[in-house]
DNA sequence: AAGCCGGGGAA
DNA sequence: TTCCCAGGCTT
């Protein structure tokens, strides 16, 4: 009986009530963001990439570096690959910068080097899906189509008490069609950034939620039936594999060795350390070097370091080794702290041998 | 539909 | 530890 006045009748009946609640909760309270200032669709696309899966905070600093050194489509089409992983280090997924280069050069060859305004032609890109492309054509250019992210998908289901599995496409397709309904004639981008805002601020995953500081909860069946904790429903996730690796650090007066990983699969395109399936003891370790030709000055352990991906963990065995003597070429580039402060993009799995 | 693809902050 | 983040692509 109760629940008629909550969720989705709630919101329909009322709609220019909770647009305007939620409009003008986020005049007040939109954070100052950099991409915000000056939102050109280049600079719209560009934040709402580095945002994918990545928290507005981690952004921030990446995406004015970015714009800084990248100023537009053009740049972007013409940068190498070592420099465009280089601007992206340590933010991960690293296949969004190239998909982002890749789009570029569509944009210079088939639209004179402009942003495609439309949410189809936004789509058909290299890099951008449903929630890039809504939300590109929303906030940059006005259009009339919904940005559901991970924020709006718990946002709604939390209203309109939604208890299916968010993570089905079948509940996500739901969700978007009903944001769909209820967007406003103007203010389309605003709307959008409102409804995540909300999420990312007030409507927290978990118990955390601040239902008594939220412009909806007048309408919301969560919060009225005080089981926010309970929505969204989702399904657990995989489980983690292990894999043991050892890993050289080789010195060689100012230089340390790198080599490039494969073009594709994880970490693809990047620099890395060299090393090697499973634990080395030292002897093992002293054996490989021989092998490659190397006399080693010194052989110190370092180490053992985790580095957790979403689905992999490492744990790696370190070797530092100061290289006296080489016999043969090496396969490795022998880099300096400034070639690698410039040009070489290191993944964070290996910070923790590169100090010192 | 399920798996792959990073890294970090917070509970 | 687990969860989740302004997700997208491949199989």
């Amino acid at each position: 009986m109760m629940e008629l006045f909550f969720g989705m009748e709630r919101i329909t009946d009322h709609l220019k009530t909770f647009q305007d609640k939620l409009l003008a909760w986020y005049q007040a309270q939109a954070r100052d963001l950099p991409w915000r200032r000056n939102p050109t669709p280049y600079h719209v696309w560009v934040s709402e990439v580095m945002l994918q899966q990545t928290r507005v905070e981690t952004a921030i600093v990446y995406f004015q570096r970015f714009i800084a050194s990248v100023p537009n489509i053009r740049a972007l089409s013409e940068l190498s690959d070592d420099h465009l992983l280089k601007l992206w280090q340590g933010l991960g997924y690293y296949r969004r910068a190239m998909y982002l280069k890749k789009a570029a050069r569509i944009m210079v060859q088939k639209y004179h080097g402009q942003m495609p305004a439309d949410y189809k032609t936004l789509l058909a890109l290299p890099g951008i899906g449903t929630y890039s492309a809504g939300a590109i054509a929303s906030i940059a250019f006005g259009h009339r189509v919904a940005a559901v992210d991970g924020n709006v998908l718990r946002v709604m289901a939390r209203v309109t008490g939604n208890k299916n599995d968010i993570s089905q496409l079948a509940t996500r397709k739901q969700i978007h069609g009903f944001v769909e309904k209820l967007l406003p004639l103007e203010s389309i981008g605003d709307f959008n950034q409102a409804l995540m805002e909300l999420g990312a601020k007030v409507c927290l995953p978990g118990r955390a939620p601040k239902c008594g500081k939220c412009p909806a909860s007048q309408f919301c069946y969560a919060g009225y039936h005080k089981m926010p904790a309970e929505i969204p429903v989702k399904s657990p996730k995989r489980k983690r594999t292990i894999a043991k690796k050892t890993v050289l650090i080789m010195v060689r007066g100012q230089r340390i060795a790198l080599q490039k990983r494969k073009k594709t699969g994880l970490l693809a395109n990047l620099w890395e350390l060299p090393n090697q399936a499973g634990h080395l003891t030292e002897q093992q370790c002293k054996r490989k070097l021989k092998q490659w030709g190397i006399t080693a000055q010194t052989i110190s352990a370092k180490g053992p370091l985790r580095h957790v991906f979403t689905h992999l963990e490492w744990r790696m065995q370190g070797y530092h080794i100061l290289v006296s003597e080489v016999e043969n070429a090496t396969p490795w580039v022998w880099a300096t702290k400034r070639e690698i402060d410039e040009l070489y993009s290191i993944p964070s799995a290996f910070k923790g041998f590169m100090q010192g």
